[in-house]
DNA sequence: ACAGTTTAGGCAAACGTTTGCCATGTTCAA
DNA sequence: TTGAACATGGCAAACGTTTGCCTAAACTGT
């Protein structure tokens, strides 16, 4: 017997209690390739009597691989990193919750990284991941930046989640924001609205730009004759921005009386700003959101939204990975939405319908 | 030259492009021991001459230490897990949000397991982190599970944040319970009210038992003849516990005119309630939360709640982390909270004050 | 000049895994 | 009887890092 193995049983120190294939190979009286195949599911390889004993030891003791080890011989990880703006907003929660859940039915891990929609930070989660041999990338809402190009050159898996890639293709979870817009527009005009508007943050991403465009091109295709009023707001967050931006709107020609909020944290920030000036919501101003956070139904009742179903968005993610790292070619995945009505006025007293 | 030695730049294969020590161990033409030296920032091992080569191409060439085999080697990963009930509760994300901060400020990557408040799932993840050599588990609401068992006995360095190990001990994160239970009856006395009453959910868990205990033995105290109802409400989540638990708390005596709810979610599950009952919040009953959600300033302006300083406990985790690996004893950090009033009615014209 | 010390740096083992290749021993067919 | 094929399983390299120990050479003091 080798005399370098060890003993059964005593593990390695600082390897605390986890057993190893070696224990195993020791306990058997086999070598630790075997057991590895045979951990590995490759019974041809040892005889029925040695498949035997070493799959019960390795029941018995409880032997899981090392991930550790996995990795830097050169084979799977199971580690896909995701990397989101912020983890405050409840809709990156719910993307993140469900993503989790579908990396975690398909046997991955999910390390999470919240860049504060920060490219310096984007850089550095993806460096750091990439050394912890992440098999692949998740960027919600990315932003350009020099190490996200260098991994799109050296082809490593990335799945774009809510905002496309800034360099141009790749793999994209979303829905279709013109269509979205579009459907806001109908529902304000089906509301009666005369007096339209739109409020968004000052620089745009190109999601929140293609919800407005839908907006004001399906307006002005079915009101070519009416004025659209448009407001930007600054703020680090769109709660901020929803709230300055509603300001000087009010403050630049008044409140309209329907209004587009590219977000539901928009609209948040006009529901404060509206009730600082008297205003009511939705009788005065009609605001319609994009996103349907799953609150609005307990707490926003006066709040119409176009829902995206973010619940779904981790089966398609994690779909799309898959495909990637198979080889396929993998495009867009467009996933549908729908507008969810809410005609509460803030008189609370609630729309039994 | 050691002819096993590869050709500078031309790294191992399915390695993409990283730079590893032997690289430039092969650049500099010193072996690869020198450079791990001269890389950890163990200078007096080799003559000015060669660390300043060596420095230079490891700037160059952006070399950055692999984690992995790092880890492997025995040292430390700078992987740290948190388990999370569930990540679609704000004051969760919150959680997360602050923490992931904290940890990367301390040079840790925070792994993120959403245990979905089931002990299988707590047990799973505790093994997959453990096999990835975790340095630490941060476990919020935590609940008991064989490996959580086992991984206290083998004295895993553990902080258990908003609820308080299952098994006694161990450091822990929140805020006093009882007194902020305390302060929510105090603030319905102060507004006047007579027949309050508190939900909660069927399954009291230690945190929201405290709260609740605080809240009516503070009422006891001030008040030894007030009566106070008591409703519990079925439910997965604080949602719909706190829709369930007021409107049975309607059906059997009316709806109270003051009442706590032990988180700001059963809040919002009252306030649906009360909105299909046509029942004004806060001026027919006046609910008091505890949590106080950031979105609470901008959408729940009814709501009065006791805030919990969640942005503030990355920090108290990572030093409790930190304490319990240096080996020192560490007890519980219990944070300061405070009562946040809110008095707009669901009127909507706005406080100005 | 010689022993002792310092300086500079390489060797190799170890962490846990996977896998190509080699080495036995057995069976089978011509 | 002699290959060939097959069954069984071990050896060793590789992944990237850290670190105890070793070896030279150079330098110091006497």
């Amino acid at each position: 017997m080798n005399d370098r193995r060890r003993e059964p049983g005593q593990s390695s120190g600082q390897n605390s209690g986890q057993i190893s294939l070696a224990d195993i190979a020791a306990e058997a009286g086999v070598s630790v390739s075997t057991v590895s195949r045979i951990a590995n599911g490759d019974l041809g390889r040892a005889s029925a009597a040695t498949v035997a004993k070493v799959q019960k030891l390795i029941a018995d003791r409880g032997y899981r691989p090392n991930p550790i080890g996995r990795s830097l011989r050169g084979g799977d990880s199971r580690l896909v990193a995701m990397l989101a703006p912020n983890l405050d907003n409840p809709a990156m929660a719910a993307i993140a919750a469900s993503t989790e859940a579908a990396l975690r039915a398909a046997g991955y891990v999910m390390i999470l990284c919240d860049t504060h929609d920060r490219s310096d930070l984007q850089d550095e989660y993806l460096r750091a991941m990439r050394s912890r041999f992440a098999e692949g990338f998740i960027v919600v809402s990315a932003v350009a930046s020099p190490e996200l190009e260098a991994s799109l050159e050296r082809g490593e898996p990335i799945v774009f989640v809510n905002r496309r890639n800034p360099y141009g293709g790749g793999p994209f979870i979303g829905i279709d924001n013109r269509q979205a817009g579009a459907d806001a527009a109908d529902h304000l005009l089906t509301c009666g609205v005369r007096a339209p508007a739109v409020i968004h943050p000052a620089d745009l991403s190109s999601t929140i730009r293609e919800r407005v465009e839908g907006f004001l091109d399906r307006l002005r295709e079915r009101r070519p004759d009416m004025a659209v009023r448009r407001c930007d707001g600054a703020g680090t967050n769109h709660l901020d921005c929803g709230h300055a931006a509603a300001l000087r709107l009010a403050a630049d020609g008044g409140w309209p009386d329907g209004i587009l909020c590219p977000s539901d944290l928009m609209a948040y920030g006009l529901f404060r700003a509206a009730g600082e000036q008297g205003v009511r919501i939705p009788e005065d101003c009609r605001p319609v959101g994009i996103d349907d956070n799953d609150l609005n139904d307990w707490i926003a009742p006066w709040l119409s939204s176009v829902k995206i179903p973010y619940h779904r968005f981790g089966d398609a993610v994690v779909a799309s990975l898959r495909d990637l790292r198979a080889g396929n070619s993998v495009g867009e995945v467009l996933l549908d939405h729908r507008l969810v009505r809410r005609r509460s006025g803030s008189s609370m007293a609630g729309d039994p319908a």
